[in-house]
DNA sequence: GCAATAAATAGTATTGATTCCTATTTAGAT
DNA sequence: ATCTAAATAGGAATCAATACTATTTATTGC
């Protein structure tokens, strides 16, 4: 981090304090709740540079639109089509094997992403 | 298929002829040479047609873009981080045990989607 | 403390993929 | 041949994300 700026611990903070999966715009407007000054650039600024020092992680959501959540380790995403709403899944039967790939394939894999879609209790 | 139309014709053989994942734009250029005249919104609403008809298949590709192929059965992509290039995986190792989720959740599950990132031979 | 300076910000404009709108054309049915 | 719903061309609109720029602010060395 190569600055300190009181937009950056809020954005973090926000994250942290919530828990789960925010969209561009949740973190907006709860920023915005405490700092009405703040941009929108100043948002995907951080969230950005937050990203890159791996204190928050992007999920790409359904319809391309980006979520954040705190890092905590590994693991996959449940999304609903009826609500679009994120779920984590830390089932470990999701597991793939990366190693087998490799020795298949002249590729470098650097990460792997499974993502499920269904429908939730709520819509079903 | 509500209706035949020469410019769905000419999108899906484009898909069908080339065989790889191809961006709408690059459907959009390659129809144009065939149809000087054809829109990109008809390049759109097609490629939504074709796929809701399940003779192709949407990818999504990196930075928010589309990409289409051929209907060729369920298999999975490798994203180059370094060119954008995707391509298939068909790699059985890949595979996600959707019943074992299922008996612990009360989510259904109706499809798994997993992309590997990483980086070809060509941008090593 | 006090400049110097490099980083960060607010506000705004711009991009780029996708969707929407509408007058016109066209494929398929009777 | 006529009718009508579906499809089209062309353009405008949307919307997440990025770029630009003048201004503010945090940090470093005195
Ligand atoms: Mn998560
Ligand atoms: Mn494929
Ligand atoms: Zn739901
Ligand atoms: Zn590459």
């Amino acid at each position: 981090m190569k600055r300190y700026s009181p937009q950056r611990e809020t954005i973090l903070k926000i994250i942290l304090d919530d828990g789960t999966h925010l969209s561009v715009d949740d973190i907006y407007n709860q920023a915005r709740s405490k700092m009405p000054k703040i941009s929108l650039g100043t948002v995907y600024r951080n969230l950005k540079t937050l990203e890159e020092h791996a204190e928050i992680t992007q999920v790409q959501g359904p319809q391309q639109v980006a979520y954040f959540e705190p890092n905590r380790g590994p693991h996959h995403h449940f999304i609903c089509r009826g609500c679009n709403s994120i779920r984590d899944i830390k089932d470990p039967e999701i597991k793939v094997c990366t190693g087998c790939i490799s020795k298949k394939t002249p590729l470098k894999i650097e990460e792997v992403i499974t993502t499920l879609y269904g429908t939730c209790e709520a819509c079903s």
